[in-house]
DNA sequence: CCCAATCCGACCGCGCTGGTAGGATTAGCC
DNA sequence: GGCTAATCCTACCAGCGCGGTCGGATTGGG
């Protein structure tokens, strides 16, 4: 497993937020019945998305989150880094966002020389790094209009119903 | 962590195996001394290998492992593949190697449409799978043994010296 | 003032990872 | 034929991170 739910969980709230233009902030509550999610979790979840600065929140009465910026300027490298920290193929390339080598595998000689492995995991990091940076939470907020034929008058919550 | 040390030290393991051309087979503990790995747990790690029709293995008195093909001819996606059973960015994608879709999402609608992750995450993985496919072990003995300057002369264990 | 919402920290069961232990089996060698 | 070195196999175990819950503090609209 690469990502954990967090990845999976994230992502599913920050396309929700993107179907809602933007307007009014959007309540846990509302996205939480959509997705059928466990609200307590979704907010932890938010709060990793916030201070990443993908999301802003209005607290109090009628508060929710909506996206700090639009959904074409939302990569998915940047999602996906605040929800998991970290995209490492290996526990020595916790590169801590500094860009640097960092590979300092206790196993192998005495020196933090490279591991012949190092080749393979770098390649790996590379290219799951520009995957995600090339896809845009736009593309996902599209791709989810075209997979929900119907809805929209069937109102299951009170999400669109509400205000 | 995308991999576990399973894929590690698997991949260490037939590093070394190709350092070896094949000849006489390499024993488990020439192997786990050279690269300070614990034996036992290589045991296990090496017949993962060896169901996968990696390595052949010799029995009794001066068995061993060795590669049962040339190091060009082996492919990285199988090899992990072999280590990890499955090379999945979330829960949904085990794809028990059929190839198909197999998305079943437990939270979303109630049919197993697609999740609008799903998109992200078939990227994902088409795009570590193709990496991995597209490095073969022969790269990494090729660049194994250019990071390591000296040795050869000194022959820390009994791996080149016996028989 | 009440209620709905964000915020925040502590807590917890479970499964998997990484590792160990012990023994059975196979085969070269004296 | 026995000793020994190796593969093979199964069970066991500690630690830890993931997924999730709970309780409560804070904020602000009506």
């Amino acid at each position: 497993m690469i990502f954990t739910t967090k990845a999976e969980y994230g992502v599913r709230l920050l396309v929700e937020l993107g179907r809602q233009s933007q307007r009014h902030p959007v309540s846990l509550k509302a996205i939480a019945e959509a997705e059928g999610l466990p609200l307590a979790y979704l907010e932890r979840i938010v709060a990793l998305l916030k201070r990443a600065g993908l999301v802003e929140s209005t607290r109090g009465a009628h508060g929710g989150y909506r996206l700090a910026r639009g959904p074409a300027a939302i990569a998915m490298d940047e999602v996906v880094l605040a929800l998991e920290g970290t995209v490492a193929p290996m526990e020595c390339f916790v590169d801590d966002r500094a860009g640097g080598g960092r590979v300092l595998c206790s196993h192998h000689d005495d020196e933090g020389r490279g591991c012949a492995t190092k080749l393979l995991w770098t390649r790996v990091q590379a290219g799951v790094l520009k995957t995600l940076g090339q896809t845009t939470l736009a593309e996902l907020v599209d791709f989810d209009a075209r997979q929900r034929p119907r809805e929209r008058a069937d109102a299951t919550a009170t999400a669109t119903t509400a205000a």
